[in-house]
DNA sequence: ACCCGCAGTGAGAACGATTGTCAAAACTCC
DNA sequence: GGAGTTTTGACAATCGTTCTCACTGCGGGT
């Protein structure tokens, strides 16, 4: 512990790897994985660590400035997203998002664990489905 | 195709291997990882190799036998569930499951799927927390 | 009972996303 | 400028899961 111990909170130095990553997450609205990122970031030439765009996104997802997701088989998918408690309608093909909310739905989930004895109760919810461009896209394939 | 060409839907052999699975299934209520599962095998005496494990429970979970969920960190866990559709209250430390049915929630996740002209919906919502076993047991470790 | 053919199995290799390591580089504040 | 941290990045290591592929064994005709 430092001598003088005030309150760290979240000292976040802002370097260039993080506004870097930082501004990559404002190019783009979908969902995408830490390693799409990392790739986009070598095509502008912004030369930063995979291991360092992992530790960005996560910190930027604890404080809020980012949403994570799994996709059904497990992969992380990352997302700047605004700040307030919302969930998400997702394109399973290209990883189009729709921020959506629903007070109903916060108030059953509390409601449920309450009734059952549950704490620190937290819930995760997606609706996953196919965006009206990857629909009528893969139609005309047929 | 065979000769007989009749529906051949999932002919799904009940080996020794497929049924230790399914009783181990049986044995449990709350949600586990699959190697889990391979060792509750191991200790029985049942051998049973882990890909076998695997392959099972993912023809279980096609055919509605069992429900898979993944940890906030991407692991998935499975458990012998009822065949209604239905979401889960799990205990984040324990496991623990409580199968529970939300019907507005059905209906407000489709009919914003709908608005926002997705289609094949599908969603994914669970709640986690801590059960009243676990809240008190790690309150009297303080 | 005997054969055949193919679904099923298992040991281990392979995979792929993520995390750990740790010395070098960058910052902050003095 | 220098001390003390934090951050970085190349690379190794993890770890859950899937793949490979030779081998096993059920099933169903004969
Ligand atoms: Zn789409
Ligand atoms: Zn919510
Ligand atoms: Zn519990
Ligand atoms: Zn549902």
């Amino acid at each position: 512990m430092t001598s003088t111990e005030r309150e760290t909170a979240t000292e976040m130095r802002p370097t260039r790897q993080r506004t870097a990553v930082a501004r990559a997450l404002d190019s783009f609205t979908d969902f995408r994985s830490a390693q799409e990122i990392h790739a986009l970031l070598g095509q502008r030439g912004e030369k930063v660590g995979l291991a360092t765009v992992y530790r960005t996104l996560q910190r930027m997802a604890e404080s809020g400035d980012v949403d994570a997701l799994r996709t059904e088989d497990g992969e992380a998918l990352w997302r700047r997203c605004s700040a307030t408690h919302h969930h998400h309608l997702v394109c399973r093909s290209c990883g189009a998002a729709v921020e959506v909310e629903g007070p109903a739905v916060e108030r059953w989930t509390r409601t449920i664990a309450e009734e059952h004895g549950f704490a620190e109760v937290s819930h995760t919810l997606e609706i996953f489905g196919s965006c009206r461009d990857c629909t009528s896209a893969s139609a005309a394939g047929s």
